[in-house]
DNA sequence: TTTAGGG
DNA sequence: CCCTAAA
């Protein structure tokens, strides 16, 4: 900093306090500078000149030896293009590892050779000064005086004559400058061949830049570039316009971005034996996306490390620069370069979050009521189990779903199982149920109960409307009434008794739906499904009608083609029901099944279904269990059925 | 998975 | 309706 104030400070710029010698023996030396030092950008044409820099082109190169200091074990993981460096700063003792891409390590190489160059240049241009006793005025003047002519150049580079083994070390405090202010450092670098045999810069290269960029024998630094030049990178890389006019951050913005592997066409050059190849299409995709990965995880960390850092070259040296930036620039510099930050941030960071949001939204969606135990389920989770919502709601609401869908899916009306709320009288039956809830029920389970209920309500209300209004009179012919059937699930035992009657298909009988669907939890933790849906006379006989056809005991058959729409009636209800009607069937007395009916109030199976269960029953030589040939055989008309109100 | 039967 | 054994 204090080199860099003595710079600026100096109105005749005059560059020639301690800073640059310090500079100059910092190329063999890297560790012995800390102190950030401002030099002037040239540009090296094709030829090998050195053009004098712009205004703008002026660079700092102290960020780069900021962290001098550092100690840096190099630990090098020599995969096929990966490799690893782990780095650990003395300072905080912490220890990061992240892969580069070859092509990233070249830009950086290639940074380093640039600023090795201007150091050397540098440092010649002292000896020449202190030589020929010109005192240089200026960093213009430095720039001008740094021509060509007065540096090494061999085939068009300059050469450097930079030890090669002190590179990484430098490369790498140049590398992680700018991000490590808290102390982790969260880039790794190796010793890339292109590095070691750095007697020309390589560097990495923007293909699409190629023509902006300077380029000689194939090199481009991107520190040669212009400001102009850097916006336009910017905007390759970032696919935006920038109003900075911070070189400093442009170049580190991008830099960044390259070594986060984000941008596309940032890594299709990789340097190798001292030229730009262009690398494998492969290659690059993919170790973009591991670098991408990891450095997405860094990132957080980086951004506020960066921040900081930021803040520090804002600040202090950009301020100290001789770019004409007033400071209010360097503000909105930083601002953007905040912004820019968290906008980078916003697109790569998303993973965890975003993933527990989903999760909690879509079991929002399902039940909003149960989003609570979503949350302690699957943090931090992936997507597989964080979608998990816990099996009884799932249960349950697949319950709903089918039975929603059944209801109406027999039928040619298909209805939307969603959003069908019922606005119609209030049920009793249902709040007394719930009044009655068992005790061991969860708040879990009455939630989903209460759900249910109302999902199913609404079904049930619907289909109840279009029962009524095709409910034909004849219920006995069961392939006309088959239709009619499947859309009518859903009832209330109540309601059902009295449509179950069989010549009052009592349509003005306001047939409330509330199936009293309660899921009780077992203790294997499944879900039991206590629900009690009374018959329909439809289901009566299309059952009988199914056993007719496939005859008793094939009730997976007659589930699959009689009750195909029915999923709450499985193959066990079927015969459960089929059995009490066999009993009801030869325990009635054909005289007097309107009494039984009366007596317990419950809807009555018509005499005709009955008989015909009987004779099926007879048909298939079935006996209901306690029935006694003699009973039957005597006419059983003192017999009553009291089971018949079950149906 | 389906059937049959007990509860 | 549920549960379970047996096939």
């Amino acid at each position: 900093m204090e080199t860099v104030v003595g710079i600026e400070d100096n109105d005749d710029g005059r560059f020639e306090d301690s800073g640059v010698d310090r500079s100059s023996s910092a190329l063999s030396s890297p560790k012995q500078i800390s102190n950030p030092i401002v030099y002037k950008l040239v540009r090296v044409e094709g030829d090998g000149k050195l053009v004098p820099a712009t205004d703008d082109e002026v660079m700092e190169v102290g960020d780069f030896l900021e962290y001098e200091n550092s100690e840096m074990h190099v630990v090098t993981n020599t995969g096929q293009s990966l490799e690893c460096i782990s780095i650990e700063r003395s300072s905080s003792g912490k220890l990061r590892l992240e892969c580069l891409e070859e092509a990233d390590l070249g830009k950086l190489n290639a940074k380093l050779q640039y600023i090795e160059q201007i150091l050397q240049k540098v440092k010649e241009e002292e000896k020449h000064r202190i030589s020929c006793g010109s005192p240089v005025h200026s960093h213009e003047n430095i720039d001008s005086q740094c021509s060509a002519d007065k540096f090494p150049v061999m085939d068009g580079k300059v050469q450097s004559e930079t030890p090669c083994q002190e590179i990484p070390s430098i490369a790498s405090s140049f590398n992680y400058t700018h991000s490590n202010q808290s102390g982790s450092i969260d880039q790794c670098s190796r010793p890339s061949e292109g590095v070691i045999e750095s007697g020309s810069s390589a560097s990495a290269v923007y293909s699409n830049l190629k023509s902006d960029i300077s380029m000689s024998d194939g090199e481009i630094c991107l520190d040669k570039l212009s400001i102009r030049e850097l916006h336009e990178l910017f905007k390759v890389t970032f696919g935006r316009e920038t109003t900075v006019k911070d070189k400093q951050w442009l170049k580190r913005r991008i830099a960044m971005s390259l070594t986060n592997s984000c941008d596309v066409s940032a890594t299709t050059f990789i340097i190798k034996d001292n030229k730009i190849v262009r690398k494998f299409e492969e290659d690059s995709s993919g170790n973009m996306n591991a670098g991408s990965l990891i450095s997405s995880e860094n990132m957080t960390e980086e951004d506020v490390n960066f921040k900081d850092s930021s803040a520090v070259d804002a600040c202090g040296i950009d301020d100290n620069q001789v770019v004409s930036e007033t400071r209010s620039e360097n503000g909105l510099e930083y601002e953007n370069y905040q912004t820019g930050q968290r906008a980078a941030k916003r697109i790569r960071r998303p993973t965890k979050r975003y993933i527990e949001e989903l999760s909690e939204n879509e079991s929002r969606e399902h039940n909003p009521r149960l989003s609570i135990s979503n949350k302690t389920v699957g943090f931090g989770h992936v997507s597989p189990t964080s979608n998990v919502r816990p099996a009884r709601n799932a249960f349950s609401e697949a319950r709903t779903y089918s039975t929603r869908l059944d209801s109406l899916g027999g039928s040619n009306v298909q209805i939307p199982c969603v959003s069908r709320v019922r606005r119609s009288r209030p049920r009793k039956d249902i709040a007394s149920l719930m009044k009655f809830h068992p005790t061991g029920m969860g708040e879990a389970e009455k939630l989903s109960n209460k759900l249910l209920e109302h999902s199913s309500d609404a079904g049930s209300d619907f289909s109840d409307k279009v029962l009524k209004s095709r409910m034909p009179a004849k219920f006995h012919q069961p392939s006309s009434s088959e239709p009619v059937k499947e859309q009518c699930p859903v009832i209330c035992p109540i309601e059902l008794r009295q449509e179950l009657r069989p010549k009052r298909a009592d349509p003005s009988g306001h047939t409330s739906d509330d199936n009293n669907i309660v899921t009780v939890p077992t203790a294997k933790g499944g879900m039991r499904r206590k629900h009690h849906r009374a018959w329909t006379l439809v289901e009566v006989i299309k059952l009988v009608e199914g056993v007719s056809r496939c005859g008793a005991g094939r009730w997976s058959e007659i589930k699959r083609l009689s009750f195909a729409s029915y999923s709450y009636r499985t193959s066990v209800d079927l015969k459960d029901k089929w059995r009490n009607l066999l009993k009801a069937s030869f325990a009635l007395a054909p005289a007097d099944e309107g009494i039984n009916s009366r007596k317990h109030g419950t809807a009555p199976i018509p005499e005709k279904i009955l008989l015909r269960v009987r004779e099926l029953a007879e048909m298939n030589s079935q006996v209901p269990p306690n029935y006694s040939s003699s009973q039957l055989a005597s006419g059983g008309g003192s017999v009553h059925g009291d089971r018949s109100g079950y149906l």
